[in-house]
DNA sequence: AATCGATAGGTAAACGATTATAGCAAGCCC
DNA sequence: GGGCTTGCTATAATCGTTTACCTATCGATT
């Protein structure tokens, strides 16, 4: 049996009765509030009883009485995401930094729950599977990679992270360049209906990577080889995505294939070109530049460090934030769109191309 | 301007009047608690009213009246770190499975506020700053690493986990063992009283591992050497423990000390050890085997994939989670504590000493 | 016919805030 | 001195629930 506790908890009741005022006007004061001139003795009064009795309002009542909760809900599928975590403190920061508080679940529902939330931050595309559910009337903004603006998008392109890629190794004299990418078979060229492919949260994997690479390679004319692993790229086993670069990457060693750069779809497979790179010890960079995706943590212990595409999901996580809270102040449910950009994270694996 | 948005959500009273009855009836019977019986036909039909109108009950209205949340805090200084987001995702799980919510924060004070939650989960142990604000009603857990059973605990103890890692050497038949810690100058061995390293979430960081380690070398007999390399085990700077160790290892190898095996602090600085054998080209695990500790994310793309010992830490999150939820049912305040045994996550370093 | 014990369901008072509205002085003008 | 500001404070309604307590009906028993 649950009781109900005698929590004792000091409330608005308490703090008015010791200052000697009313609940109204200790409210106002606590709230900062001025609709109506409140003397300052009167209201020095109030802030000291508040301080005295340790009083903090209580959510619920505040919540019920208000119409809103100074919350803001994050919702993302998988909360053990690295990725995911990177935009999490910084998301935490800003809700913080602007005196709104922050619910972070993997839950929709309880997200969502009537009055707990003033606005959300929703990773994924608008159409992933659950968010028919939103109520029209709250404020969100989705946050995903997305190549132009939508209705209530935070979010970066992935086809211009792919190109900043492809643009760095150009510019370091590259001519000759592998992609790797994980679908099918290895070495499976999927037909334009098979390139989309989405992902459990509803955003499209890669082929703004793949359309990226296409593009900047088409712009600069260089010599191009994709190549497709077997590895689904939704596959959560990032140690298969790991073997299965390796594996691709060596046969093309193997097959003496001419190239002097790599650039992969994320830092999994990056990975594991790396390990064929050096058991066939073919230095890096010195003789072949690699580039990964994402900035994960692992691109940072790689063997040489990684230099990687860093998505701006940190940043994103702020903006949304901003948006999100201006929304509110203003009133509004659409929340105005951002598209930010992916940058490069240098680290030990890039260096000019040798007979470039 | 933040207005009162007429949010016109369905409440317990249009639930109510749909199925013809009071709010009473329809809350008891959307609650299920038979204090009073009703009818069947009654019941049905409101529940049938409510499934109608989407129904779904205010947090805060019920909170305020029932004086509890069916809500569970889980309380982390750092958020992105992984070996959290280990547990995270266990907890939250384990929470759901049992009709609690769960509001994950790294803002103590958000997480303590009257009345938002029933009950809460504190990543650090009992003195860690801040945690002397907690409201003495409020049913607490308190997971971190501890030797022995303290109140209101749910652990796993770091001496037990070092231990195991020496122990499955010892029976691959090691008996000349390397242990890396980090503190202070290179090899230099700090006396009793300052080798308990507070870190900065109130827990011991290493002191229970170094004991950990003499315990158990001291029951085999075998030979060990400590090297205490020079990077703070506080520091966030992992790279720095990666590069420290790579160069105790290093110095190690040139020196030519004898030895089979390298039981590590964390994984970093086993990561470093491996760098450091590889390019001595010594093969691992053929020549020497390498014990990593917390079973982190690296351990899995380390080349080769890293053996090392597994903290219980999603384990503990779900035990938390059951443990609140029993005294909360029980209505004590008190909860009962536990100790998880740390186990070892077999991948490819260790193999049977050659010499041994 | 009065009483009783179930059963079924309603009334109204909380819970802790916010906030529209009313109230009360004092000062000022004509 | 009546009416109108201006400056402050209090009363009371409200938000959406839960829940202690009360009422009504009905058949069975005294």
């Amino acid at each position: 049996m649950i009781e109900k506790v005698d929590r004792m908890a000091t409330t608005l009741l308490d703090v008015a009765r010791r200052a000697q005022v009313s609940k109204t006007t200790a409210s106002r004061v606590l709230n900062d509030k001025p609709v109506i001139p409140i003397a300052a003795e009167t209201a020095a009064r109030v802030r000291q009883a508040a301080a005295e009795l340790c009083y903090s309002p209580n959510p619920a009542g505040r919540a019920l009485a208000s119409g809103r909760s100074d919350t803001l809900g994050l919702y993302c599928a998988n909360l053990t995401d690295p990725h995911f975590a990177r935009m999490l403190k910084a998301t935490e920061a800003e809700a913080y930094a602007r005196n709104y508080h922050l619910i972070v679940s993997s839950n929709l529902d309880f997200v969502l729950a009537q009055g707990r939330i003033d606005g959300c931050i929703l990773l994924g595309a608008p159409d992933t599977p659950g968010f028919d559910t939103l109520p029209s009337s709250l404020p969100r903004v989705f946050v995903y990679n997305s190549p132009e603006l939508r209705p209530n998008l935070t979010g970066w392109s992935d086809e211009q992270g792919m190109e900043l890629a492809v643009d760095h190794l150009f510019f370091l004299g590259h001519r000759r360049l592998v992609a790797l990418f994980c679908y099918g078979e290895e070495n499976y060229f999927p037909p334009e209906s098979e390139r989309t492919i989405p992902c459990a949260d509803g955003t499209l994997a890669q082929h703004l990577k793949v359309s990226g690479f296409r593009r900047a390679v088409a712009r600069y004319g260089v010599m191009a080889l994709e190549l497709w692993d077997a590895s689904r790229s939704d596959t959560m086993v990032h140690g298969n995505q790991v073997r299965n670069a390796y594996h691709a990457v060596k046969r093309l060693l193997d097959a003496g294939t001419p190239f002097t750069a790599i650039v992969a779809r994320n830092d999994f497979l990056a990975l594991g070109a790396l390990r064929a790179l050096r058991e066939a010890r073919i230095q890096v960079p010195e003789e072949v530049s690699v580039v990964g995706y994402t900035d994960s943590v692992h691109a940072d212990f790689a063997d040489p460090p990684l230099t990687s595409v860093r998505t701006p999901i940190a940043e994103a996580g702020e903006k949304a934030v901003a948006t999100l809270v201006a929304a509110l102040e203003t009133g509004q449910i659409e929340t105005p769109s951002t598209l930010l950009a992916a940058s490069l994270t240098h680290r030990l694996t890039c260096a000019p191309a040798r007979n470039g």
